[in-house]
DNA sequence: TATGAATGAGGCTTCATTCAT
DNA sequence: CATGAATGAAGCCTCATTCAT
């Protein structure tokens, strides 16, 4: 029953800033997810890079699974709030599209971390952000405002093609999201580099257009 | 395997094949790492979803890390193989891209297995394909005729675009894989169903057509 | 106790009632070893049960040992204080010791967990009980009443055998107890049930009449 | 991925006896359970006590419940084995009565582990032997044998009263289990040793008696 | 070729307890 | 008197892999 005090490296003295505790703990958590995914990630990794005791990410997030979801309902509120901030109301169509392309591939080309935590949830089937409600709220926005730039568009004669804005939002994504997702592969079968900026500002261009184009464009190939 | 999941059930009598015990193994391994990612997967899985015993994969393919890059091998193979079936030469350059366009589509949407295979290669920063000069190999051929559709496109003037086709092939790649990749994610947060025969449909369309239209056109925001 | 069960829900007021806090933490820890058992009851599970706080536990009881030691002490108090007040020795010897009997018996069915802290510390093989004198004292005076009644039965006639107190106290002990004690086991195996009224009543006759008979019988089978 | 060679203190080779090894694991595993109960008994202890590695708990039992069950149901099994080597039919009724008694107290008074077991599964509220079957039917003789042995005694006249055989059954299972499973508490707080000698025959034949004084009588104190 | 038995290392989680306020 | 935060130790179990036949 005698309790043998701690010989911790970690800490002359317990601090107690649980907020702080918590925040670091999820940062953490989301770089080693990100980088071995749901299974490969581990518990202790996480605890060892935190100045804290392995033991507080149970006493916050209760198990492995809590404190998945946590990290990636950061990442995705993360992402949406920057969104917000775009002000795209105030700009023409052709340009509020393109802002919006802008974002999301220089956000993600920035944020390999929260690609990586997509991927891997997908890799999950998706089946812990089935449970969380504020995963679909923190997301509901970003169509609304496709949906407005496309209508603004037609209405102003600058596109020509009535799409679907989750259709449009798709090729957005799909765009930036696998040069990310899948730079790895792609880099090492085709020997470039898909990070480096000369690819990057070229690609940046070209999803950009490619999207312009075919909202502009009319000739289908059936 | 354990001792209670019931035995004397597979052994009725010893086969003498061994390639098609190995066969069987790799058709396994490739559903089970599909499925669960290279950590995620499980050797004991795939011995019991076997008829042969799981003693036989280390015999066949020396450990975890061995089968499934047989397994990525063999997935990388038999796209290209079918690749190499589409006789694009015979084509109009614009048949030719919609022709390999909708081949790319249609693989990817009926083999979820290969895709998710790649992103779980993603998930391992691609680190065993790096070894693997056979992956290397069966993958040249792609951006070579990728290569020349647009040499006979630009000939023609049926495009009138100059684009690496790396980038071509980027694009192709991006849209038809992350329908796939990330349908679990994009369903669940948006509320639709991205495997979905009309959903299905209406992207092939426009996948095609948004490639089709940004080679074709000219006039970019920059 | 975790982050994750809710908080702030227990302590709107303060309340400064050390004797009701202390009571009600025993009340709750009897409860739960009587039901898990020294090793399987939890320490958060008796704070959870507390409106007061985990900590508090400690405050009061030093350690998970100091609680349990306190809860079988008032456990074996109650029984031997209720036993006091039974008034035997107004009564004939035949009579004092139905009625003893009868309370042996109805006490140990009404009072589950007496009897399971009872079997919990014969798991423990008593020895959290050998340092407490208290036990001991509590317990001092169910043996010297037996003796009077059996005193007063031998000189009266109604008893003929001689047997020494403590053995018809083991005998009452031992049909009171097992019943309860056992009951589970016992019920799963012969398809019964020993809590019903019908078993229960017909019990409480046959003890009462075993001990009886053999008290006033003389053959014996060796 | 490499291995280093075990520096394993056990066994310079490895044995192939799974049965050995079973029993082995099973031998200790009574024990261990019978010794601190469900959850105080460790994994870890029982593997260190057997010559093999913790790790074949799992491989045959599954898990500490798995293991648990097989010890409960290898006790079970012991005894009634026993039991039925009796051969009761051939005695009369009041020696047949006797005989089952004094097996019944001699048995529980050597096998303190039989009886610790079935104690413990008591404080489990008898949750883990509900799912086996193979402990009822292990345990539908005794019922039997006891039913025998009254209609005997009530033909013959050595019995005057009518019981049910699980009412007898009840009180030679309590008289002799509650010495053994009560031992600890009752010598410690009554400062006597119900294991020694001198008080282990005197209540051998009380219970006998008791028991056959309860047959024998018909005056009932009500 | 084929297989059941065996295993060390390490993973997630729980637990009683103590620190700091 | 009261409490939330923090923690080391240890518990159960899983996993890829190797041994012995």
């Amino acid at each position: 029953m005698s309790r043998l005090t701690g010989t911790g490296v970690k800490q002359s003295t317990r601090k107690l800033d649980p907020e702080g505790t918590k925040r670091e703990i999820l940062k953490e958590a989301r770089a080693e997810f990100a980088e071995k995914g749901f299974s490969g990630a581990r518990i202790d990794e996480i605890g060892a890079r935190t100045k804290t005791a392995k033991r507080m990410i149970y006493y916050y997030f209760g198990n492995k699974e809590g404190l998945y979801i946590a990290a990636l309902e950061e990442a995705y509120g993360e992402i949406r709030a920057l969104e917000r901030t775009l002000e795209l109301d105030h700009l023409s169509a052709d340009d509020a599209l393109c802002r919006l392309i802008d974002f999301t591939f220089d956000y993600e080309q920035s944020n390999v971390e929260f690609v990586r935590l997509i991927s891997c949830e997908n890799m999950n089937y998706a089946k812990y952000i089935k449970g969380s409600k504020k995963i679909r709220e923190v997301n509901s926005n970003v169509i609304e405002e496709v949906s407005k730039i496309l209508d603004r568009g037609l209405a102003d004669g600058s596109f020509k093609r009535k799409v679907p804005p989750e259709d449009v939002h798709f090729m957005i994504s799909s765009l930036c999201f696998y040069r990310v997702s899948n730079q790895y592969t792609f880099s090492e079968i085709f020997g470039c580099d898909l990070a480096s900026p000369e690819t990057s500002a070229r690609h940046k261009s070209m999803i950009r257009n490619a999207i312009r184009s075919y909202l502009r464009s009319v000739e289908d190939h059936d």
